[in-house]
DNA sequence: ACGAGGTCCTGCGAGC
DNA sequence: TGCTCGCAGGACCTCG
């Protein structure tokens, strides 16, 4: 579920509440979210650790360890993240994943109802393989134009699907997509390799005002995601296509349409704005 | 090398 | 009411 604002969002909450705090008595209550780390070696290395920092590298978690290690969790579709209090109520505790005590902060918990998500124990060379993995960050200062259309423009798959693939760009996931696809006013299905410069720059553009503007708006919340601190993020009501198939186009009033043509995932767009032939 | 498709999970709402 | 089906914000792996 969380893409790149509403992880930035959580860390941004939680960076202040954990940050320097020594961890305690860490449960595992499901082993299958763990990659290349065993069970044992993540309680062992945990337990009496201590947290330098939160970051987030495209739509992960990423908390820094004293030991040098760096523990990195993907939300991926229902992660959540939270601190709470030193005892979980019956409904805290449901669905929990992971929970780490924290030296006279309460609990973090990793939450994850359908349990896709992922936890990883890199050391310096395993991050390093596990960050150059994963494309450039759209909202570094240093992030051009140039360099973004540079990722995308040699595929002749999707638009869409390129935008969303991680190799290529970090962070954006299905709902930024369409978001930036519609303020952009781009056909979602065209190929990457056939698209201009000059809406490459407009894209640039839509991608990254949308990111900002949804993380001032602390994410959008479909279902369950919500902030470090437990509320809804606010973005989902200012969406301009995302979810709304069947609903008039806000700049138009053309009934939006949905397809899931793309890769599967459900793709909204207004075929008069986006210049899509029917 | 690239792209298509399957897979990991559970919950929810629609439709019968 | 109760069942089945399809769908859900993601990323990795295998196959061709």
């Amino acid at each position: 579920m969380p893409e790149l604002p509403e992880v930035e969002t959580i860390v941004h909450d939680l960076s202040p509440v954990v940050t320097g705090r020594t961890l305690t008595s860490p449960r595992l209550h499901h082993a299958d979210v763990l990659r290349q780390v065993s069970k044992a070696r993540l309680l062992h290395v945990l337990h009496g650790n201590r947290i330098e920092g939160l970051e987030r590298r495209a739509k992960h978690v990423v908390v820094r360890l004293q030991s040098g290690e760096r523990l990195v969790i993907q939300l991926r579709m229902t992660g959540s993240l939270v601190v709470y209090p030193a005892h979980l109520t019956d409904d805290e505790r449901r669905y929990a994943v992971l929970q780490i005590g924290l030296r006279g902060a309460g609990q973090l918990v990793f939450r994850d109802v359908r349990r896709l998500g992922t936890i990883w124990l890199l050391d310096d060379e395993g991050w390093l393989a596990y960050t150059q993995r994963i494309g450039p960050e759209p909202l570094e200062d240093d992030f051009t134009s140039t360099q973004f259309a540079r990722q995308m423009q040699d595929s002749r798959q999707a638009i869409k699907k390129v935008l969303m693939d991680q190799r290529r760009l970090a962070g954006v996931g299905n709902i930024y997509a369409n978001e930036a696809l519609f303020r952009a006013r781009l056909d979602p299905s065209r190929p990457a390799n056939r698209i201009s410069q000059s809406q490459y720059r407009s894209l640039f553009r839509s991608v990254r005002a949308v990111l900002r503007e949804a993380i001032r708006a602390k994410g959008t919340t479909v279902r369950d995601y919500r902030t470090g601190t437990g509320q809804e993020g606010s973005f989902q009501r200012v969406l301009r296509v995302y979810g709304r198939g069947g609903m008039p186009c806000r700049r138009c009033r053309t009934t939006l349409t949905t397809t899931h043509a793309i890769d599967g995932r459900a793709t909204t767009f207004c075929w008069r704005c986006q210049g899509v032939r029917r």
